[in-house]
DNA sequence: TCGTTATTGAGACTGATTCTCAATAGAGAC
DNA sequence: GTCTCTATTGAGAATCAGTCTCAATAACGA
């Protein structure tokens, strides 16, 4: 079986913790593992649903409990809901992400970590986590958008009149 | 009186835009502009509310304008809500926050900068901004909390048993 | 001063996440 | 296997930040 590594650190830590294996937590595991890139709580939510009774707050906690053993990172990409997505070890990416299509493009940068862990020890920091996201327009959405923006392109100007 | 110009720069902006120039506005601003760091919308809210009847709503569609003109900058620095903070431009930073304590330290690097720009490219994309958040333990909490924690340290674990 | 229409205020609404608490069910002891 | 203890679950209520609605107000150009 696939990611029976990830698996068996998952089970020790909630077993060290005094916590129980129950079939939700493994179903969620399997779920979030089987997926790749980032998915929000709700599709998580609906995609067990389609075999199994499972409530939203227990994906929730144990979305938590996850991200508590380091085997998936939650992140803010979008505006409003947090993205998960499993981890792999000594695989830290960052984030691209389009502010027009929202789409989320992953890349390595050695220079960038190393850069942070550097800056964080030098301001008393124990590094333990970073979060880069670059938002900007990506190539597809450049091109299509190039005739109609003059103003902050992708959303409703806080000025009404420039709706009209 | 200070901030002359970033002051023009938000007017002429209004005003290009076929907006209007309005005392709540630029209380607004001046209230941005006259705190150091990060604040939240309510915190302006309610500092507002000393001396001038204001809603929240006005609040949150005039930090959109002062986002959207580029003299404000929004993001998520702690779990649920966002700071805001002015911009002085040229002056692009990054941050560090402690996740036990909040605090936020910032710091500048060029390096990082050329970097994230030279990635974005690299990608397609056309970067319009960045979010870059480093969150560790602080010195101080790291001297505090040495003896506690041997989990997620700062908040409750999702394991109910490590709470007895 | 007037008229047009952008802006405001109050409160309803939304959507994501967290909390509550009674019912359920792991898992160690026997 | 059965018992017991208590961690976990499910359903829905609660929370919280932020957004929307719409009638009343007030900029600002004529």
């Amino acid at each position: 079986m696939a990611n029976q590594v990830e698996r068996e650190i998952f089970e020790s830590y909630v077993r060290r913790n005094g916590g129980r294996v129950t079939p939700e937590r493994l179903r969620l595991f399997d779920e979030i593992f089987s997926q790749h890139g980032h998915i929000d709580a709700d599709r998580l939510y609906r995609a067990i649903r389609q075999d199994r009774k499972i409530s939203r707050a227990t994906v929730y906690r144990n979305l938590e409990l996850l991200v508590d053993c380091g085997l998936v990172r939650r992140q803010r990409l979008g505006q409003r809901r947090y993205l998960y997505e499993h981890v792999h070890p000594g695989q830290a990416h960052d984030h691209l992400v389009c502010r027009v299509c929202d789409r989320v493009v992953e890349f390595m940068s050695p220079a960038i970590s190393a850069l942070q862990r550097e800056i964080a020890r030098a301001h008393g920091f124990d590094p333990a986590e970073h979060t880069l996201k670059i938002s900007g327009i990506c190539v597809g959405c450049a091109s299509e958008t190039e005739v109609a923006a003059t103003g902050p392109s992708h959303r409703r100007s806080a000025l009404r009149s420039t709706l009209s």
